[in-house]
DNA sequence: TTGTACGCGTTATCAC
DNA sequence: GTGATAACGCGTACAA
């Protein structure tokens, strides 16, 4: 074994030397259906018949195929088979991202459900740009996946791509970043309910001069969230105008940024109601960094919930996704979906949210 | 559109109808190398030459084939040609979780380097099972993925099918969680010298009775880790036993376990380092709920910092790995194990970590 | 119940 | 410089 201390690849010093122990290896070939036609004198077409279970096969003689077929180790070669059926047993997944958990969550509920149906979930992720995105679902494309799920980058906001897709019947399902251009099954929480919910949690704290930070105005989400935070005011006839709402973004430093500005023109509000816990946590760290307190000087909530929620200090009331249901719903949908040929049925499914109250919105007296 | 609230999906209505508007659709079909021939009045294998740029084809008509196929929305299908080359240009990751920043941001280097090498990435992850583990192996080695980066669950002790896979010359390259029984390219940190660092800062920061919670057995880390903290206790003269080393886990859940553990056993130390952040975290939580004050009653480090690190309370002493860096030095390796035919160097490519200093671990008076 | 032959979309190897 | 054709591994309609 050779070992090499490097800061980065490019400085790495490659001792290239032979490695006896592995000079005559030879890459094995795979087995495929001659050979155990070949083994067991018989046709290829009966152990394709052995292994797709049809009924025109003598029970013993397919136990038997299968039992040999096994010993040599084959298993059928995927991709002839995509080649040949055109469709692959595989299903494509694109995210945004997943440095928060909130995706990676979502993705293994829809693993859950795939692996039991025999199909493999390819993940990429567009790190939240546009064209990344674009490329992703067209590699996937190319790839004959059987369908897609996806959750739109926050730059992204030509849809045409999906729409020329979502004509062609191609199975496609959204959750979370959706477009309300398209029409295609979707998952999501009711954003308006619980951003309602949440500020007026506020409200029942006392809190009166509120802002809320919101997200891009891309995505459905944003909208929803801000008239839930509006309708919460007028409920309550509370007060509010233009300026009670800053167009911040989805990332911390977002919240940072937003925040910064804020405390140097001095405008400090009682409560801030954020689109994300990220951009709350971003607001959250430039407060103290000033020397305010929260709850106290500034109270705090987000939204979709991440593991951090409980974990910072103090920890943030949050409106909690159900992200593994969320994962599984969305695979049924898809699988429904390319279940059914020519007709179907766009559906959005909205699933129940959590408000978690924390120390972060509390009032103090 | 259809909205439909719901909990769960079992409980969701379908309310199925026909769209009228959907009705009439039919799967496009993809465009394949003939059409393009047809199209054009030429034979397919003069296509196929101006997309693989031999030179046995004319300038001019090369580009009028680029031009009309590009129009046509022809793209070749990867099924096809990995069939019959038998690769894929496809390359596998199975990671034990990504729902910690630290997989997902090693994953972000990964696709960086292949994204660009017109590599496909398909991740997969084994829930820390190994039993999936190998089941994402053999669905990815049958997709006929070129070479797989890996990343070994916590349970796996059993390391006979990779080192099958390697002595037929099966491109693998390991990162993190590693196995000394595998002769193959790694991509690691020191483990010992970053958790001799981590240690001997405990130490100078004036503390004596220090434990150290480690990690599952079967991870090579496990052991470097462990032994760093016991060879920075002989340097220093500090005298250390076996209980001064409990093996822990990598959960938070672990961390929260055999704190409480201590607690009871009203064996508190003065600092502990963790082997990794989830049982460093998991340990704080504890501790805080018993009242303890961090640092002054117990000091903290943990290792493979993650996000939550400087936005916990306090925020978390770790050391932080390179983890865009890791993913980029995976893939470089691979795809040099990938381009080499028949003889090759398992390569072991160390690089450098950074002990963040944080609150969590600092000496009070 | 089993075997033969074709085609899925490519690329490579021949001819021309 | 270009066209015909044989593979790659599989499933299936058809023949036996």
């Amino acid at each position: 074994m050779l070992i090499i201390f490097s800061e980065t690849f490019s400085e790495m010093l490659l001792y290239l030397s032979i490695n006896f122990s592995n000079n005559n290896f030879q890459l094995m070939k795979h087995i495929t259906i001659k050979d155990v036609a070949k083994e067991l004198n018989c046709s290829v077409s009966t152990i394709s018949r052995a292994f797709n279970d049809k009924y025109d096969i003598r029970k013993e003689t397919r136990d038997h195929i299968l039992e040999i077929a096994k010993k040599m180790g084959y298993s059928p070669n995927p991709l002839a088979k995509g080649l040949l059926k055109q469709c692959s047993n595989q299903i494509g997944v694109v995210v945004p991202e997943f440095t928060n958990s909130f995706f990676p969550e979502v993705i293994i509920g829809i693993q859950e459900v795939f692996i039991n149906k025999g199909y493999q979930v390819l993940i990429m992720q567009s790190g939240e740009s546009q064209q990344t995105e674009l490329e992703n679902v067209k590699t996937l494309e190319n790839n004959r996946v059987d369908g897609m799920i996806i959750s739109l980058s926050l730059e992204t906001k030509n849809v045409d791509y999906y729409k020329n897709l979502i004509s062609q019947g191609f199975p496609l399902v959204f959750f979370n970043r959706v477009s309300n251009e398209l029409e295609t099954s979707k998952v999501l929480i009711d954003d308006y309910k619980w951003a309602f919910f949440a500020t007026e949690h506020l409200i029942y704290q006392g809190y009166k001069k509120m802002l809320h930070f919101s997200g891009p105005e891309g995505l459905m989400f944003t909208q929803n969230r801000k008239n839930g935070f509006m309708d919460a005011h007028r409920k309550h006839k509370l007060p509010f105008n233009q300026s009670s709402i800053i167009e911040t973004g989805l990332m911390i430093a977002d919240g940072e940024r937003v925040m910064e500005k804020l405390i140097n023109s001095n405008n400090i509000p009682e409560a801030i109601f954020a689109v994300n816990d990220q951009t709350a946590i971003g607001a959250m760290k430039m407060l103290k960094k000033h020397g305010y307190k929260i709850p106290g000087d500034v109270a705090l909530v987000g939204f979709t919930e991440t593991k951090l929620a409980e974990l910072i200090d103090p920890p943030l009331t949050s409106v909690a996704q159900p992200t593994k249901e969320i994962g599984r719903t969305a695979a049924k949908l898809l699988l429904e979906q390319i279940g059914i040929k020519g007709i179907f049925v766009p559906q959005t499914v909205v699933l129940n949210g959590r408000l978690n109250v924390r120390e972060s919105s509390m009032k103090l007296k």
